[in-house]
DNA sequence: TTGTATGCGTTATCAA
DNA sequence: TTGATAACGCATACAA
C-alpha cells in the first residue's frame, strides 16, 4: 500500500461537484457561493487535503524549493548559516536542499547540475576551495538561474552577494597579537585562490604594515583543504616552526585551520600563548571552553545565512532583474581570550 | 528572463520528429533505430537536455527525495548522521530534505506535514525531545508513507530502526568511572520519557548494581531541552552540588550537556576530574583537545546516517511490504581520556 | 520504426 | 454560479 494525499478529485467525488468548482472553492475564488465554499473548506480539512505541490510545480514552473552548495554541514559556520537560510526559507514555504562539497570542484559541479535539473528555484552557493573556475555557476545564472553567493565570492557574477568583512576581521586579529608585542606573526590561510584568503591576507599584511613591520612571504602557508586534512595543516606549520625565524604567535584563517593548529600544539606540545599566540577564524561555540581559551574572529553566520535568503528569494520573486545588486558584508565579531596574549 | 531547462520538445523540434520518438530514443528503447538514438542523443548532449524531475515525479508518483527530521543540524551527532545520510541518498539518486524542530514537538509537527505534502518518497525521523505523542507519525506511516527511525525511537512503530546501544555505551561510562574510584556518580539526563533517556539510565543503574551501589534517585537529573538551554543544565547541577551528599562525578547523557557541564565546571571552578569525574556522550571531534580532554562515549553517527537512509531507500523501492523488519544497533565506541580519571 | 493519444494533479480560460 | 477543457513535461499503450 502506497502512500497517496487526497487530491481535488477525491473532493470533487464526495461532494458531486466538479474539480474545477472544488479548486476555486479552496481559493476562495469570488465565483463561488459562499455556501459551497463552506461545504467544500470542511470536507477538505476533514480528509487533511493539501495540494500536491509537485502537481503545482510542474504548472507553475517553479518549485518553491531553493538549492544551498556549501563546503561542509559538519562545520560550525556553515551549519549556523544553514539555521540562518532555513528559518527564513521555511517561513516563506520555501523547501531547502542543501548540497556538500566537500571542497570538491567536481562534487561542486554535478551538485549544481543536480540542483539545476531538480528545478530548484535559485541557488545559494559558497564556492569549494577547489573550484578555480566559475563557468559552471555563471553559465547557468546567465540561463536565468536566480543565484546568491555567499561567504567565498564568484567574482564575475552579477549578483547579489553576502559577505564577511574579512579584511577587518583579519587586520583586527593580527593587530590584537601585535598589540600583545608578538614580533613574528605568521598567517596561515585557506587555499590561495579564494577571494576570503586574498581579503584576509590584505588584512593581516596592513596590520603588520601599519604597526611597521616588513611583510614575509615566507611567514604565509595556505591549505588547499581549507584545513581540512591535519597532515596538510601539520606540513604547513612544521615548516613554519622550522624557519631560521620560527614565528612567535600565529592568525588561522579558517575554522578548521584554527582547531587543527590547537591539535598540532597540543601534539607538540607548543604552549599557547608563550611560546605560540594564537587567534583565528571560528565560529566553535566552546572556543571558549579550550585551554586556554581561543581569541577567534567569529562571523555571525546565521545572519549571514538569513539575509542570504532573503535575498535569493526576493530575486525569485521579483518579476524583473534587478537594476543593482546588493552586496552585503558583514562586520565581525572579535572574542579576545587567552590565546592571543599573555 | 527565466531559467527554462531543456525539455524533450526542443529535441523533438529541432530534429523533425515526434516528442515519443526522443523519449525513446534517450531511454534506449528496443523500438528505436541506432541511427536515431545517436542523433538524439548527440544532440540532447548539446544541449545538455536532463529529464525534468518534477513531471517525472508526477507522472511516476514518487520525487527520489527523502525528508530527514531532525533537531539540530548544528550538532555534532546530526550533522555526522546526515553526512551517512546524504552519501547513500545522493548515490542512489535521492534528494535529501532536512528539516529541524529545534526539539519542540509543535515545529515536529508542522515539518512532518511539510514533508508528508512535499511528496517526498519517505521519511528518517528522530522525533525531538518534546514529543510523547506519536500519533502524527504512526498515522502517516499507516497511511504508506515509509519511515525508518533512529536514534530516538518511535514505540509502537512497526519499521526498520537504526539506533545504539545506550544502554551499554551507558554501562560502559558509568563502569569506567567506578573502575577510577569514584563513589557517587551522579547522571545527568536528556527528557526522562524519550526511549535513549530510559535506556541509558537503565545502563547506569545496572553499573551501580553490579558494583553494590545502591541507586538513588536523587542523583538523576533531567533536561528536558537535552541540554540546549544553558541555564536549564546549570539549575540540574545546582541542585546537584546541594545535595548533602554531592556527587563525586557525573555521567553526561548528551552531546550538549556534556559540554554545558564543562562550561559550568569551567565557570564554578570546579577542577575535573579532581573534584568531580567526568564522562558523556560526545561526538564532538575537539573532545581531546579540552583540558582535561574529555573521556566521551561516540556514536557512529555516519554509519547510522549510511544505516538509516539504507534501509529507508530499501522500503521505498520493494514492491511489497516487508514482512519482518530491522533493528541495527550500533555499539558505542568507548575513547577514554582525562576527565574520567585522576 | 515512428507517431498519436492519454494521464499524473493543478489552475486558468472559456463556455454554459 | 458552475462545468468542461487545455496546459505544464514526461512516458507509455495503442495506432499506423
Amino acid at each position: 500500500m502506497k502512500y497517496e494525499a487526497a487530491k481535488l478529485k477525491d473532493i470533487s467525488k464526495a461532494l458531486g461537484l466538479s474539480i474545477s468548482t472544488i479548486s476555486r472553492a479552496l481559493n476562495d475564488s469570488y465565483e463561488i457561493s459562499e455556501k459551497t465554499k463552506k461545504k467544500v473548506r470542511e470536507y477538505a480539512r476533514e480528509i487533511n487535503y493539501r495540494p500536491n505541490p509537485v502537481a503545482v510545480s510542474l504548472r507553475d514552473k517553479r518549485s518553491r524549493s531553493i538549492g544551498v552548495i556549501i563546503a561542509e554541514i559538519a562545520n560550525s559556520f556553515f551549519s549556523q548559516m544553514i539555521n540562518g537560510v532555513d528559518s527564513v526559507a521555511h517561513n516563506r514555504g520555501y523547501n531547502v536542499i542543501i548540497t556538500q562539497t566537500h571542497e570538491s570542484y567536481h562534487r561542486e559541479l554535478s551538485n549544481l547540475n543536480f540542483l539545476a535539473s531538480s528545478s530548484v528555484d535559485g541557488c545559494l552557493i559558497s564556492v569549494s576551495t577547489e573550484t578555480e573556475n566559475f563557468d559552471h555557476i555563471i553559465h547557468l545564472h546567465e540561463k536565468g538561474l536566480p543565484f546568491v553567493c555567499f561567504d567565498r565570492i564568484v567574482e564575475g557574477i552579477k549578483t547579489h552577494k553576502v559577505s564577511f568583512d574579512n579584511f577587518r576581521g583579519a587586520y583586527e586579529a593580527t593587530n590584537e597579537l601585535l598589540k600583545n608585542r608578538y614580533k613574528r606573526i605568521a598567517m596561515l590561510g585557506n587555499a590561495s585562490h579564494l577571494s576570503i584568503t586574498q581579503e584576509r591576507l590584505e588584512g593581516y599584511k596592513n596590520a603588520l604594515e601599519d604597526a611597521g613591520i616588513l611583510f614575509d612571504q615566507s611567514m604565509v602557508r595556505y591549505c588547499l583543504h581549507g584545513g581540512m586534512i591535519y597532515d596538510e595543516v601539520k606540513k604547513a606549520v612544521d615548516e613554519l616552526m622550522h624557519l631560521r625565524k620560527k614565528p612567535d604567535a600565529l592568525f588561522t584563517a579558517s575554522d578548521k585551520l584554527t582547531t587543527n593548529i590547537i591539535r598540532y600544539c597540543n601534539n607538540r606540545k607548543i604552549r599557547i600563548p608563550e611560546k605560540l599566540g594564537l587567534i583565528g577564524f571560528s565560529n566553535l561555540d566552546i572556543a571558549d571552553l579550550l585551554t586556554p581559551s581561543i581569541s577567534v574572529i567569529r562571523q555571525p553566520a546565521f545572519e549571514m545565512g538569513r539575509s542570504a535568503a532573503e535575498l535569493l528569494i526576493k530575486l525569485i520573486e521579483s518579476k524583473h532583474p534587478p537594476v543593482d545588486f546588493e552586496n552585503k558584508v558583514f562586520p565581525p565579531e572579535m572574542l579576545i581570550r587567552q590565546s592571543s596574549g599573555l
